[in-house]
RNA sequence: GGAGGGGUUCCAGAGCGGUCAAAUGGGGCGGGCUGUAAACCCGUUGACUUCGGUCUUCGAAAGUUCGAAUCUUUCCCCCUCCA
């Protein structure tokens, strides 16, 4: 362990900040990123079609080589999707078509790109697909060359494996080669980009020390890994499932209201981890700011990490609108929005075909529910009978505030 | 291949002919207290309902019965032990 003084600043930084849980070589890793500006990978799943603050943390290491000049890889895994991590699975899963890994590729390149400094020449990050050398392989020079540094003895040791065989879960051959062809990939990158390091999550250790010594063997080169913590929250679930599903990184998915208010509902006792990890507030001043207010906290939690995907007019919004939807100053700004015309309002809709229709709730009979509970509200005013209807005179300047428990507002406009 | 055990509502897990839309716990949702926090307390948790009820669920299909999650048969899938 080097003098944590004289760590290198980015590594320094990458520890201060929470990122850091298990690296190859840490020393030489330091000494070598105080001489030479790198190029550093991560490697980004495509079986789905966008990403969510799952991989934020990852993205946020890629944002934090930049600001220390080194330049980031991004590896679109469009052959080893096609192939399916067994890591951290206990099954076996669902194989996607190419048309959809093609399309993924896509749009999670394009929400990168949000994050990213695609400017800066030195430092823009650099996009690569693994399909295109993982597809020409020839079956056995791949055998000849990288398949005999690798042992079984020591492939059936990884954690993924052991887990499925313990378990007696079957694991495919396919899915076995996985950890092969993603230490070829880093090789594949050391050769043609000259890439030193891989960064991923502490599930993905395994891959990478293979990847590394894979690149020992063949090139006798020094390359490094370095892997980051699996986030616990305070309350012990996972992070970034809710009920209502994923947080995702994208508009197309989720709203930014509904974005910057899961920054907002953060739990009290992760507000400083996730400033430290998702914001790129400086430590320091992070740290002087420990005893704010938290709600402020939470604020400013919720404006920098919606600002960094959507933009800051956007997160402004988000704030305005979070303010009026709790404040009760109904202004009818950009919270989301339901439009419903003249005709549904002469139809005379009543107040649980409203909720249906709003897609907040998809069952009458939880509506019901909720109405018993005291949990509707329109511009404030509990609902109590579940037959009331709606009426223009409702409508404050074409505007009705539909509320939801204490959380979700939404805003009716007649169109 | 041989011998057993099991598949129940989001999850775990009771029920073993009617009183079962199915105990209990977890989770979720809602209410209260607060700070859009945690903890705690209360309610709720298949769908539809004119609130009287109606309809669909207990691995799949068929059967016995007035009546089946519960009994029988076949099939599918999981687990444990032996070879």
């Amino acid at each position: 362990m080097c003098n944590y003084k004289l760590m290198n600043k980015f590594l320094k930084e990458f520890k201060d900040r929470g990122l850091f849980y298990q690296c190859t070589n840490e020393d030489e890793l330091s000494n070598f990123l105080d001489t030479k500006k790198i190029r550093g990978y991560i490697g980004f799943d495509c079986t789905a079609e966008s990403l969510h603050v799952g991989s934020l943390m990852q993205i946020m290491c890629l944002r934090l080589l930049q600001k220390h000049g080194h330049r980031p890889i991004v590896l679109l895994g469009g052959g080893t999707t096609r192939i399916g991590d067994p890591s951290g699975k206990d099954k076996t899963r669902s194989i996607l078509n190419e048309k959809e890994i093609e399309k993924n590729i896509k749009n999670i390149e394009k929400i990168l790109k949000k994050f990213l400094n695609v400017k800066d020449p030195k430092t823009k990050p650099i996009f690569v697909n693994n399909y295109s050398w993982l597809k020409n392989l020839n079956y056995i020079n791949f055998l000849r060359e990288i398949g005999k540094h690798f042992t079984i003895n020591k492939m059936l040791s990884f954690d993924s494996v052991k887990t499925r065989l313990e378990r007696e879960q079957s694991l495919s051959y396919m899915e076995f080669n996985y950890m092969i062809l993603q230490a070829y990939d880093f090789l594949e990158l050391n050769k043609k980009q000259n890439c030193i390091l891989q960064i991923g999550g502490s599930d993905q250790w395994g891959n990478i020390v293979n990847g590394v010594e894979l690149i020992k063997r063949y090139s006798n080169k020094q390359v490094f890994g370095l892997t980051t913590p699996l986030i616990t929250l305070a309350s012990g679930t996972k992070m970034g499932k809710t009920e209502s599903g994923a947080i995702w990184l994208d508009k197309k998915f989720l709203s930014t209201y509904d974005y910057w208010q899961f920054w907002r509902n953060t739990d009290d006792r992760d507000v400083i981890k996730f400033l430290k990890i998702f914001t790129d507030l400086e430590i320091d001043e992070i740290i002087s700011r420990e005893n704010d207010n938290i709600n402020d906290l939470k604020i400013l939690l919720a404006n920098k990490a919606t600002t960094m995907i959507h933009g800051t007019k956007a997160a402004k919004d988000a704030e305005q609108a979070a303010k009026e939807a709790f404040s009760g100053n109904f202004l009818g700004s950009t919270l989301p929005s339901l439009k419903i015309s003249n005709k549904d309002l002469i139809k005379s809709l009543t107040i649980i075909d409203l909720v249906i229709l709003s897609k907040l709730e998809n069952s009458k009979s939880e509506v019901r529910r909720l109405i018993k509970g005291n949990a509707i509200k329109l511009n404030n005013n509990v609902i109590s009978n579940e037959n009331f209807r709606i009426k223009k005179d409702l409508f404050v300047d074409k505007y009705l505030k539909l509320s939801i428990g204490k959380k979700r507002h939404l805003k009716v406009e007649i169109d």
